[in-house]
DNA sequence: CAGTACATAATGTCCGGACAATGTGACCTC
DNA sequence: GAGGTCACATTGTCCGGACATTATGTACTG
């Protein structure tokens, strides 16, 4: 199969993209990704032009629609921006990436925490009125119970509660020591779709300091989310306390147009 | 000029749907909008399968890329989801919208809290390290500097402390007591982006508490934001504290696929 | 010199079709 | 009855074109 390649003039001289029509990777996806991969890289320099779309189609030897979705795709991660009659830009700010439903144990490892997990309970029990109503289950309903420390450097970090319900996934304990419940669940076939969350502050109780590490009176980051997969059950409620002193929540969002 | 309909069966009866072609809408966002109203308001029963898109085409007088780009934004949304050889389904849990990036004023307003706004300071000051390097300016250059706390039912919720470039718009007090600097950002002409946010907790000092009606060592939710135009400016950096006591953050996120 | 009108360039919208990939269910075979 | 095979339905990808809309710059006009 022929290679067609295309130049866009970048900071630096040319940026060469190509797409490969014998690869099963969808040709769009292709070409946002080397689109992508020249941005991060700064081949492709903040507040460039991209050159217009017909062009660079026929450079390619693509359609401009195809060239449209891979382009579309980008902005909506608001990596360009696009202005009608004048092209598509660059967005030059520091864009990092958007807010995802990110599990503490991956944001972690992203850092290069290497994080440590102690699972301090893994068993079933009746469901509260709040867990059920979380979860969309009868109150008294028996339903998975989780609760880890999470640690870096052997410190306190989090303490995370986990009700789930039952049937959906086994959770075994030595797996939960090695990863995020997150990727458990995906790795267990289940979509997940959209999470809904609320993050509030308050101050450590007694047993609250003890577990971790932290006096009384102490400022804690609490979050409670339940999660959905794409069918719409909730899947997993969370309820977790955070030492203010040593964690925040980062995170970048778009405004949608 | 002609009106084509098309009916979509829902859970109580059909659902009708149409377009106007005279109308200077998009045909897409004329259905995309159609659809979102019939699911919001339940005509679209969650989990009811939406009729294939080529039908839906047909029926409408429309092409199927045309229905597609409508079907897309609601996916986008999270309100769809499309399954290859199934169809397309209404998701069926609690969405109420993403996270996005609006003012406090604009979130409590939408909840019907009347916001009050007093401004506690409007003038400039030499930008420090801090709001130097978020602004992306000089240190010890001139910016903007705000203070406002924010009232429901005569007591405070939040202090917030804005700092934004000079020459990018002319705060009014009076503007500043009335509605949300967002508001007053967008009317100027200004096209927000993105942000980078940092939720944290601590306990009060004495200063806060005052200024808050707390108590020192209350718990405390605190804020910072830096904004982004999009040519990637920085046009707003906020650091802002909140009563923990009443006030936290609720958003939903999706994930993406 | 200022203001308008026009040409130019780019993205936005829309069409009609083609074939591929995938999940479902029915049918058939053993 | 269990299992595999195949037809079918549906979304996914891609094409090539057409016209509309909007912003920019230029040339013309008063």
């Amino acid at each position: 199969m022929g290679k067609h390649e295309a130049v866009t003039e970048g900071a630096e001289g040319p940026v060469q993209f190509s797409v490969d029509r014998s690869s099963p990777v969808p040709l769009y996806f292709q070409l946002s990704q080397q689109l992508e991969a020249a941005i991060e890289t700064g081949k492709l320099a903040p507040g460039s032009l991209l050159g217009n779309e017909i062009e660079l189609a026929g450079r390619l030897g693509l359609s401009r629609p195809t060239v449209r979705q891979a382009i579309q795709s980008l902005v909506d991660k608001g990596l360009l921006v696009r202005r009608r009659g004048i092209g598509t830009q660059v967005v030059h700010s520091q864009v990092k990436r958007p807010l995802e439903l990110s599990s503490l144990y991956d944001d972690l490892e992203a850092a290069g925490q290497k994080p440590a997990t102690k699972v301090l309970l893994n068993t079933t029990t009746e469901a509260t009125a709040e867990v059920a109503a979380a979860l969309g289950v009868a109150e008294g309903e028996e339903v998975a119970l989780v609760e880890r420390l999470r640690l870096t450097h052997g410190e306190p970090m989090a303490h995370l509660r986990n009700h789930l319900p039952l049937g959906l996934i086994e959770l075994e304990t030595a797996q939960l020591e090695s990863t995020g419940l997150y990727r458990l669940m995906r790795n267990a076939g289940i979509t997940l779709h959209s999470a809904r969350q609320a993050v509030g502050a308050r101050v450590a109780d007694a047993a609250e300091a003890e577990r971790l590490a932290e006096e009384e009176g102490a400022p804690l980051l609490t979050m409670q989310r339940t999660t959905f997969d794409d069918t719409g059950r909730a899947v997993e409620f969370g309820s977790h306390v955070y030492r203010a002193s040593r964690y925040a929540f980062e995170f970048q969002l778009l405004v949608r147009p």
